[in-house]
RNA sequence: GGCCCCAUCGUCUAGUCAGGUCUAGGACUCCAGAUUUUCAUUCUGGCAACAGGGGUUCGAAUCCCCUUGGGGUCACCA
């Protein structure tokens, strides 16, 4: 590979990012980035009535999230109509492509008759050696390769290895529609050669169309790029990836509290592997990262795996930038902006926050008790386990608590291990009311870790309100 | 159906190209134990695979063939 790595993530705009693009860029942005290559992005836009402008921002978006950053302007691929035009005009007057005047009806006869035949439904070269004399004056005609259908066509694939196929099996492929519009097969061989890619990294769906494209190339005397199939990704189970699965788009993702980073890692570690590292940052990645390590096999998209990675992206991400992403989400789940004071207190719990929480929902979820205003909602089984003795408990630690001046982690596990002691009963007992009482549940960090981020007022002021309401009976 | 591709624990995979070091390694999940005030974390241990059948070879997860299973693709979509 002496000439410099160029590569291409060239999704359609026509549906929101997918786990499967997003690996396909992920791909060829480590391999040019390995390579000092450059990674460009071209939209295929060429079916005009799926494509929209909102899917297309949300790849940029997706990209963007991901941190897989392209260089250049990305290509649009409608732009490119004219020079597609020219490309097929070319092929014409070289007698390597034909106008076609034959009508849907012709061609949905002609291949139901072909695969009745036990062929494949190819076209059957109708038009290709008539006369342009003979040509019907009024019709549109669609423009088709005259494709080589002499021996074999074969790949040289990075991954795949050598794949081949008998030039029978390939027919005459439309190039230009009738109504004057370039196909993507047409489309994406000139846009490949002219953007001067040299490796087309892409999902396993277009390794047959590769064949088409190589004899594309060949028609116009074109050095053909290196190719490299990436095997797909299915569903849990086994199935082609679909909505059924669950969350398909990137954005759902990010929704549910997946860390990109996490996403990066996993996507990676699916279909490409380098010795048993699991846990691999993306500088890591574009160091290690080579064709030849990516497998062959499709494999199934495992949520399990994704969140295990995703608690230990969360636990060892930094405080401050915790707090700054959970918080729109905080605020959301709330309804009301967390002042200051909230963040401050949630910031120091983050440490024990963090280590516990497999999706940013779920931390944002468990900082939400730093934001509550009394009285605090108590969960209906945290209220099972008390009865009349522990809320005397509490009693009784509320006021040792009250006493303490150097309202500190380390004061308070004093102040209610000695509870524990001098009333002879286990921890327990002593702990899990106050936990319901500041927190309304039976689960939290530690009890004097959580008093102290919570501060003296608040943690007295939610006992005192607990045990208003509870005390009597 | 034609053509093409793939095949190691339930899942992701190492090992396959250059056959012996593989009674097949790691990770996720699950189970058990330790730590522990709850929930987690962490630590220790455990369950679990070379799809089947033929070859080649002194020797095969690794090479060849067949079968089976899975997937992709067959548009004037991309």
């Amino acid at each position: 590979m002496q000439e410099s790595v160029v590569t291409r993530f060239a999704p359609s705009p026509t549906g929101l990012l997918h786990i499967g693009g997003a690996r396909t860029a992920l791909f060829n942005y480590l391999f040019s980035r390995h390579y000092q290559g450059k990674f460009l992005l071209r939209i295929e836009n060429t079916d005009l009535k799926r494509s929209t402008k909102e899917a297309t921002n949300a790849i940029y978006e997706g990209l963007n999230w991901l941190g897989l950053t392209w260089d250049d302007e990305p290509v649009s691929q409608v732009s490119r109509k004219g020079r597609h035009l020219e490309v097929a005009e070319l092929l014409i007057s070289n007698d390597m492509a034909y106008k076609c005047f034959c009508t849907p009806e012709e061609l949905k006869i002609m291949r139901e008759k072909s695969i009745s035949a036990g062929g494949f439904g190819g076209y059957n070269g109708k038009c290709r050696n008539v006369d342009a004399s003979k040509h019907p004056p009024n019709l549109s005609p669609s423009i088709r390769l005259k494709t080589n259908n002499e021996g074999k066509t074969s790949i040289k694939d990075l991954i795949q290895g050598n794949v081949e196929v008998s030039n029978k099996e390939i027919d005459d492929m439309v190039l230009v529609r009738s109504d004057g519009t370039p196909t993507y097969m047409l489309a994406v061989a000139v846009d490949d050669h002219d953007m001067k890619i040299t490796h087309v990294i892409r999902g396993d769906d277009h390794l047959t169309n590769t064949f088409r494209h190589i004899q594309i190339y060949q028609a116009l005397g074109w050095k053909v790029p290196y190719f490299a199939h990436i095997p797909l990704i299915h569903g849990s189970d086994g199935k082609k990836l679909s909505k059924r699965h669950g969350a398909l788009g990137i954005h759902n993702y990010k929704e549910d509290g997946i860390l990109p980073q996490a996403l990066n890692n996993y996507l990676l570690r699916l279909g490409w592997s380098h010795k048993n590292h699991e846990i691999i940052n993306l500088k890591e990645a574009i160091n290690w990262f080579e064709l030849k390590n990516v497998g062959k096999s499709p494999s199934r998209f495992d949520m399990d795996k994704l969140n295990h990675l995703n608690a230990h992206y969360i636990s060892s991400s930094k405080n401050d930038k915790l707090l700054e992403l959970i918080t729109p989400i905080l605020n959301d789940f709330l309804g009301f902006n967390i002042p200051i004071e909230v963040k401050k207190k949630v910031l120091l719990a983050m440490d024990n926050l963090k280590v516990r929480a497999k999706t940013l929902n779920e931390l944002a979820e468990d900082a939400s008790i730093y934001a509550y205003n009394v009285p605090i909602r108590i969960e209906e089984k945290a209220l099972t386990v008390l009865d009349q003795s522990t809320i005397n408990m509490l009693n009784l630690t509320r006021n040792l608590l009250d006493r303490i001046t150097d309202w500190t982690s380390e004061e308070l596990e004093a102040a209610i291990t000695s509870v524990v002691n001098e009333n002879k009963v286990g921890f327990k007992e002593v702990a899990q009311p106050i936990r319901i009482a500041i927190t309304g549940s039976l689960k939290s960090p530690s009890i004097h870790e959580v008093l102290a981020n919570l501060g003296r007022d608040t943690s007295l002021e939610r006992i005192d309100d607990f045990l208003r309401r509870y005390k009597t009976s």
